[in-house]
DNA sequence: GCATGATCATGC
DNA sequence: GCATGATCATGC
């Protein structure tokens, strides 16, 4: 392809070519190029309609400034250089920091196809040796073209992630081996995820080679929160920043085997006798006393920010409480809803959501009688079943809507939903916080229910 | 017994 | 001051 501003042979040369987009847009880019400008006429203009399609950035980035035709081949996109292009859409939020705005889908794949791979000989790996991330402010009132460009840059998997993923790869594919693509979970995974790709309707399911059940299409993701570490990262380097996370791991390490470990030498030991092994003070007064050790053997800050894993793979750490009867007494608090973002959000890119679809480390303290004190009994890794996603979206969604509509009184409660509901979270009664419609409001958040906990998770614990 | 609304201590 | 991770208290 002759005109080309950049050589398609060499990594360095389209990465580069790439960077003159950043703080920019297409548009303006292009129109600077002016050798390039009779041939801006060739690429495709949008409609308001196709302005609304997903993938339309990264189409209008492929064609109209790298001059290619966008093919669904399985090789990278830049196939001489072996360099896969990503276009990722950024979100400035309520406090000004910008983020990820969605999950990384790097390919769709097949049950049939996985099966007969391994993680080393993967599409997946073979596909993305090499990445050219181009990160862009979303808008959705804006075209393609238009939109600025936050940061491009070259991407390569870290070593020191790679058993995770490769870990997570092998997950996936054993559920494959094992006849159980339909119960395929996003939460089953820490840094890669199997994200369902088409709808629900038995003309979209897919075969699957040891089951004669249909499944959901899926296709390989990095989960919103790792491809927001990647953005991070890069961020980092660019800046000459040093990152203020600490890595949990060693060499070779998987998340959850090393965070077993750290909770080994303190199970069976009341919350009194680990701060004593620990030479911490234990408060019985704190009301989150117990996450207050379970947050100190992992290491974890107040803000719960300083531990690369966590972050990179969203794990929830929750403690729970187990009663004489083998029963939880609480239902499950996350984080204040945020009236004005709820209000513009989509469910998948709704902090909820991340939420839900990420491992959960539930810290279990248990008491024998009414009168003895709490021990660490168990450290449990589980995950949300994906067939109660839409239990948890239908949750969120009635927010939404309530919160639209500036009905702050009526949200879903517990007898409504067997997994959510939506309650009371601040100081105090008068504790309020800005809405969409430019009033206080009560604080609130969602919470998982305590009986549904108790079911998919305590009963098979605790069974009596 | 449990749903619901209220509240607490902490640490940045 | 306030977000957070929770637990408490009441009344049906």
């Amino acid at each position: 392809m002759g005109g080309l501003l950049y050589d398609e042979s060499k990594i360095e040369s389209i990465v580069s070519y790439a960077q003159r987009l950043e703080h920019k847009s297409i548009n303006e880019v292009n129109f600077e190029q002016h050798s390039y400008a009779g041939k801006i006429q060739d690429a495709p203009t949008q409609t308001e309609e196709n302005s609304k399609n997903k993938g339309n950035f990264g189409n209008y980035l492929e064609e109209a400034y790298f001059g290619k035709k966008n093919d669904n081949k399985s090789q990278p996109d830049f196939p001489f250089a072996k360099l896969e292009l990503k276009a990722s859409p950024l979100k400035t939020c309520a406090n000004y920091e910008v983020k990820v705005k969605e999950r990384m889908v790097l390919g769709h794949f097949t049950f049939v196809a996985m099966d007969k791979e391994s993680f080393e000989s993967s599409h997946l790996i073979e596909k993305n040796q090499n990445v050219l991330f181009v990160f862009y402010h979303y808008d959705r009132k804006q075209r393609s073209g238009d939109l600025t460009i936050e940061l491009s840059d070259l991407w390569q998997f870290l070593k020191e992630d790679l058993p995770q993923i490769k870990n997570d790869w092998e997950t996936i594919h054993q559920k494959i081996r094992d006849g159980k693509a339909h119960e395929i979970s996003e939460g089953d995974t820490m840094y890669l995820g199997a994200c369902t790709k088409g709808s629900t309707a038995e003309s979209s399911m897919q075969v699957q080679p040891y089951s004669t059940e249909k499944a959901r299409g899926r296709a390989l993701c990095f989960k919103l929160n790792y491809i927001n570490h990647i953005f991070q990262i890069l961020m980092q380097r660019r800046q000459h920043r040093k990152s203020l996370e600490t890595r949990l791991l060693s060499e070779n390490e998987l998340i959850e085997e090393h965070i077993l470990k750290l909770y080994a030498p303190y199970l069976k030991k009341t919350a009194d006798e680990i701060c004593r092994l620990r030479g911490e003070k234990y408060n019985p007064i704190r009301k989150d006393r117990h996450s207050a050790i379970a947050r100190s053997i992992l290491g974890l800050n107040k803000d719960g920010t300083n531990l690369y894993e966590l972050n990179a793979s969203g794990i929830t750490v929750k403690t729970i409480r187990i009663e004489p009867n083998g029963k939880m007494k609480e239902s499950m608090s996350f984080k204040m809803i945020d009236y004005c973002e709820i209000v513009d959000e989509e469910w998948e890119e709704s902090y909820f959501y991340a939420a839900i679809t990420s491992k959960f480390c539930f810290v279990i303290f248990k008491r024998d009688s009414e009168n003895s004190e709490y021990y660490l009994d168990t450290v449990k890794f589980w995950q949300i079943p994906s067939e109660d996603y839409t239990q948890f979206e239908k949750v969120w969604n009635d927010t939404k809507e309530k919160v639209s509509i500036g009905d702050y009184t009526h949200f879903m409660k517990i007898a409504e939903n067997p997994c959510s509901h939506v309650r009371p979270h601040g100081q105090n009664a008068r504790d309020l916080t800005p809405t969409a419609q430019g009033t206080l409001e009560k604080k609130m958040c969602f919470w998982i229910n305590r009986q549904y906990l108790q079911e998919k998770v305590l009963d098979e614990l605790y069974r009596k």
